[in-house]
RNA sequence: GCCCCCAUCGUCUAGCGGCCCAGGACGGAGCCCUCUCAAGGCUCAAACAGGGGUUCGAGUCCCCUUGGGGGCACCA
């Protein structure tokens, strides 16, 4: 791979939320321009007025940002090349455009949307391709320019060639070839005069000086489109990547609406701001798009600055990849796990205040060693912590029974190791563990049958991080409290 | 229907003609550790879609078939 500074762009639409597709592109513009001491841009796409959705730039922003994904130019932070943002470049576009009619290689359009359509019926019906019929092709261009200076409503079109051939080259599958005749006289401005992706993302590529572009491979389609309409202007072409698709979990086909809901039922979500808040970190989100569509041999455990060291265009994969939300639970358990303690805490800190409790941050901090494995997602932290922060827990009466053993037996159990704690001037782990595993010795139990009982007590959960542990940290008169109670409970039953 | 793309374990992938009776990771199974749950350690099962070529030799190159995906808008 060439390691000379690229320009890249991710150029999303505003037109919904920011999901996973759009953050592995994202992440492969960043990984590039950060790897070869490039340049990333951000630029929005907002030439579809129609499907506008306020807010979903503000998402992609966000998203961008809690990823770490820092672009060097863009809508927000301007740059040497902005606006970044089409719908405040449209003079731009419209001047191309007039060059491309100039030079011949475009046409004005007069059709309108009704008879377009009937003519696509009726190809449709003779079994032909669907596909503009020329009307306006041949229009002279004087009689074309009057008709507009007129105000008569027209869209410019691409003149395509009729016969032969074009090729063009996308790094990851070699030269593709097309037929002319199976492709159309795209529209390139429409009549609002606003451009279509296929004007307007060229042109900005250009005036942006955009070297290398990573975009999905819906775009496929309509590269031939891409490349003839640069080479019509006589611009350089950029090295060009066409990424796969993400396919839902089972393989069969994109992840639709439906598809959308029933990850969010099991704790997922595509959407990058949902990963945020159901405890997702920006480590395992990237780790886990990283290495859907590129692989490596091995250590697939990797920061930001791994990936960026280790990025490389080469091996990048053109096959379709089917979501594993599975591997994403893995990668960002594995992140989580090698997080600095302080860190860490500040991280799940915000989902217990989220669920009401008051945080300490000294004993947050003593708590992140006793859960930091345990923790797949951040919001983990609430059941197995969450215990720490309430002023009394109730545990079910049943759940008090050890195992094998009567009401009776369980309530003496702990009974006895009540009055050891009790014994105890403090109650902590190395205070402790050696009277209470003497006990458990001494009266031919399983440790379990007696931490058992002791971990649901001062828990309240029949699951909880380390008992001697959490004991030490809750504090003695609190513990004594709960077994007390326990202990009655017990007697009751 | 037409065009284009893709094809290694269930999934994500390594492999760019001999180093591969195919490596890693997730998931699965088993064992160990163990106060619960985890984490961790060890072990196992699991793939080159099929058929033709090319070559001394093919997962790797070519063709066909099959399967999958994307697209066929005044949407991006």
């Amino acid at each position: 791979m060439d390691l000379s500074p690229v320009r890249v762009r991710f150029a999303p639409s505003p037109t919904g939320r920011m999901h996973l597709g759009s953050a592995r592109t994202a992440l492969y513009c960043y990984l590039l321009a950060r790897r070869t001491g490039g340049t990333f841009i951000l630029r929005i796409e907002d030439t579809d007025r129609k499907r506008y959705v306020e807010g979903a730039e503000q998402e992609l922003i966000d998203g961008l940002h809690w990823l770490g994904l820092d672009y060097d130019e863009g809508p927000d932070i301007g740059g040497p090349y902005g606006p970044y943002r089409q719908t405040e470049r449209r003079e731009i576009y419209q001047k191309w455009a007039d060059e491309l009619v100039e030079r011949g290689r475009a046409f004005h359009c007069f059709c309108t949307p009704e008879r377009l359509e009937q003519v696509r019926q009726e190809q449709q019906k003779n079994k032909q391709n669907p596909r503009y019929d020329g009307t306006c092709r041949d229009i002279p261009l004087e009689e074309a320019r009057r008709r507009a200076a007129n105000g008569e409503k027209h869209v410019i079109r691409f003149k395509m060639p009729r016969e032969g051939q074009t090729k063009a080259v996308d790094v990851m599958r070699g030269e593709i070839t097309w037929e002319y005749s199976q492709l159309d006289d795209t529209v390139l401005l429409k009549s609002d005069g606003l451009p279509t992706y296929h004007l307007a993302a060229m042109v900005d590529d250009y005036e942006m000086k955009v070297t290398h572009v990573i975009r999905g491979s819906e775009w496929l389609s309509t590269f031939p489109v891409h490349v003839n309409v640069i080479r019509a202007l006589g611009w350089p072409e950029p090295v060009w990547m066409h990424l796969s698709v993400f396919l839902k979990p089972s393989g069969k086909g994109k992840m639709s609406k439906r598809e959308a809901a029933e990850a969010v039922k099991d704790g997922h979500s595509i959407f990058v701001m949902d990963l945020k808040d159901l405890g997702y970190t920006p480590e395992g989100v990237l780790n886990w798009i990283v290495l859907m569509g590129w692989g490596v041999a091995e250590d697939d455990v990797m920061s930001l600055d791994d990936m960026i060291n280790r990025f490389t265009t080469d091996n990048l994969n053109p096959s379709p990849a089917a979501i594993n939300f599975a591997k994403l639970d893995h990668f960002n358990g594995t992140h989580i796990r090698l997080m600095q303690a302080d860190d860490l805490a500040g991280r799940i800190k915000p989902f217990f205040e989220r669920e009401g409790y008051r945080v300490d941050n000294a004993k947050l901090l003593k708590i992140v060693p006793l859960i930091r494995e345990r923790l797949v997602t951040l919001d983990d932290c609430i059941p197995f912590a969450g215990f720490f922060f309430k002023d009394d827990v109730s545990p079910l009466p049943q759940d008090l029974l050890a195992k094998d053993l009567s009401p009776a037996q369980s309530a003496d159990v702990a009974r006895k190791a009540l009055a050891i704690l009790e014994a105890l001037p403090e109650i902590s782990h190395p205070s402790a563990e050696p009277p209470l595993r003497q006990f458990v010795e001494e009266a031919g139990l399983h440790p379990n049958q007696v931490f058992g009982i002791l971990r649901v007590a001062v828990t309240g959960q029949k699951v909880s991080p380390p008992l001697f542990e959490s004991m030490e940290i809750i504090g003695r008169e609190t513990v004594l409290a709960r077994i007390r109670r326990a202990v009655d409970m017990l007697s009751g039953l």
